[in-house]
DNA sequence: CTGAAAGCGCTTACAG
DNA sequence: CTGAAAGCGCTTACAG
């Protein structure tokens, strides 16, 4: 035959070497095979897997969506593959062991977790040299992280509407204490204290009147509920595009003009913003260029492991559209 | 040591017949040397992979996605890994080699691609045995497929409309030769032809008039187009939600009142629905059930693969809201 | 320029 | 009940 497996795996490694008529005879013989080299055998042998193991926290929200496909997109790039997984609380265990065994080159995990699983995982991976990033969780030890400034984003938006002229803000959806909020109430104090205001006296949240919900109905009952308040804010800032836009729609169904009679803020720049009339002013979370932080991150650790811890922080940027408008006199 | 790699090897795959002692002792090693056993040396082998291939068309809209992160779900479930693909045109080759090197149980197509592409595919993977399932695209030849009646929902929508008195429609972007267009047109001929009505005499596109976008803003503007225009028709049917929408905004923005004096429909009911002002009536793609049907198909087809070609085919449900109402006098 | 041999990390008969 | 040996499908020195 002439065809020793020593010669096929020539070929199939564009190796050098070999007369022009030995490779044509045996792509000749692969093609009508089919045969398909088992990557098991591959990667047994030592060649890197060249994957990457992906946890996503979900897969039901567009910017978690947006940052999966990009990520996708830019590995392929780079010639990786991805293997991705929604980790569960408690199920992270289960998963990081199934990438370790299939021997990963690294892991990329998206979204907010239980901060000491995430810990745990981290810590196994070390002991298999397996680099790791996380986006956008700050705050979880030993992790190399890439995250949106969340605290600045926020303080941006409320910059903005001091500007125009608000001094009254109502809240929605910005309670409570989970990190992501709890940056956002940081960015807002932080503007607010530069400019000798109090964060009591000038905000004010109904929060607690509604089931918690981050939806489109969500906003529209805190805004029906604001409605109805003595001293209504001028400005309403949302947790998240969906809040904004129920709280938008719900102050127009009450016969308030926007952005005349009140300004509303969103956070995301997520697509739907577009949707309203007017178009919802909101945070971009520069999807593109934490992926790309990330991904060029994770690479570095590829090549060289063992390099010192790193974070680093998107700069948010806001996007101002018809929604946010002078305050009424 | 008395840890031969066999006496390991059991324990890792609980065989019986060891001394409990001795599963103790192979367990705390395993625990202090973050021992992970190698996958690819596992199905060497022979042991099944439990990984499936999924190939995307994109992950980019809502539907997709959801398809996408339900699948994912019931996949792990019945404890297969997924490897996710997006497919670009042209790349179905190299995805589907790697697929295939990687000894997934079988593929799953998610979306709409180019037939030829992908019935080539099949065809290679019919040499390997390896099972697959279309999910979205009727018409691949050869293609175990499940996909949403989509002439039957646009059929249902149209008889929804004439039984609230309207007769005259405009179609927002259902045009062109697309597969996914041809279908609703054949539905919204068959309900007219059902009600002795012709389809020239009754429906009316200015999608010409746009350059088509799939989006609010085209919806918007296919609206606004509509209003200069003399006998406007008094129900509009459009592709998607955006369309919708942005149609629904259009029409408001004129000073129409939704569904008082126009109806407006959308497609897919995705949680962008419940957002204007009245709701959206739209066609449920059930996608849970569709993504059942698939999993069981493409499971039964692993158990025993060179079972007969499966086509199913999924009923939509049409979802009535406040944008679809009474024909105006 | 091409082929025979060893070995990657496991599992599975087969001895002990 | 436990261990030594063969073999899964490749790649890579090493001979020829």
């Amino acid at each position: 035959m002439g065809l020793a497996r020593t010669t096929v795996s020539r070929v199939l490694n564009d190796q050098p070497g070999l007369r022009p008529a030995t490779i044509a005879k045996v792509r000749r013989a692969i093609e009508e095979t089919g045969f398909t080299p088992n990557a098991y055998a591959l990667h047994l042998k030592g060649k890197r897997t060249a994957t990457v193991g992906i946890c996503m926290e979900n897969l039901l929200t567009p910017p978690a969506v947006l940052k999966l496909a990009s990520l996708q997109h830019r590995l392929r790039e780079r010639g990786y593959a991805s293997l991705i997984e929604v980790l569960e609380p408690g199920s992270s265990r289960r998963v990081i062991r199934h990438f370790l065994s299939l021997r990963v080159d690294a892991v990329i995990f998206v979204g907010h977790f239980v901060g000491e699983e995430i810990e745990a995982r981290i810590r196994e991976m070390a002991v298999h040299a397996t680099p790791h990033i996380v986006i956008d969780q700050f705050g979880i030890a030993g992790a190399n992280t890439v995250a949106l400034d969340r605290v600045r984003g926020m303080r941006e938006v409320v910059e903005h509407l001091l500007g125009l002229g608000h001094a009254s803000f109502g809240l929605l959806g910005i309670s409570g204490t989970a990190r992501s909020v709890s940056d956002r109430l940081a960015g807002i104090e932080a503007a607010l204290a530069a400019h000798n205001l109090d964060f009591n006296q000038v905000t004010r949240s109904l929060d607690s009147r509604h089931v918690r919900q981050n939806d489109f109905e969500y906003g529209r009952a805190l805004a029906a509920s604001f409605i109805g308040e003595p001293k209504r804010p001028t400005a309403f800032l949302a947790l998240n595009d969906e809040i904004a836009i129920g709280a938008l729609h719900g102050l127009q169904e009450a016969g308030l003009r926007v952005p005349e009679d009140a300004s509303v803020t969103g956070f995301n720049n997520q697509e739907i913003c577009l949707m309203p009339t007017p178009m919802l002013t909101s945070v971009d979370q520069r999807v593109e260029e934490t992926v790309r932080s990330a991904v060029d991150l994770l690479l570095e650790q590829i090549d060289r492991p063992f390099v010192r811890l790193r974070i680093c922080m998107i700069e948010p940027m806001l996007v101002v559209r018809g929604s946010s408008g002078p305050a009424p006199k």
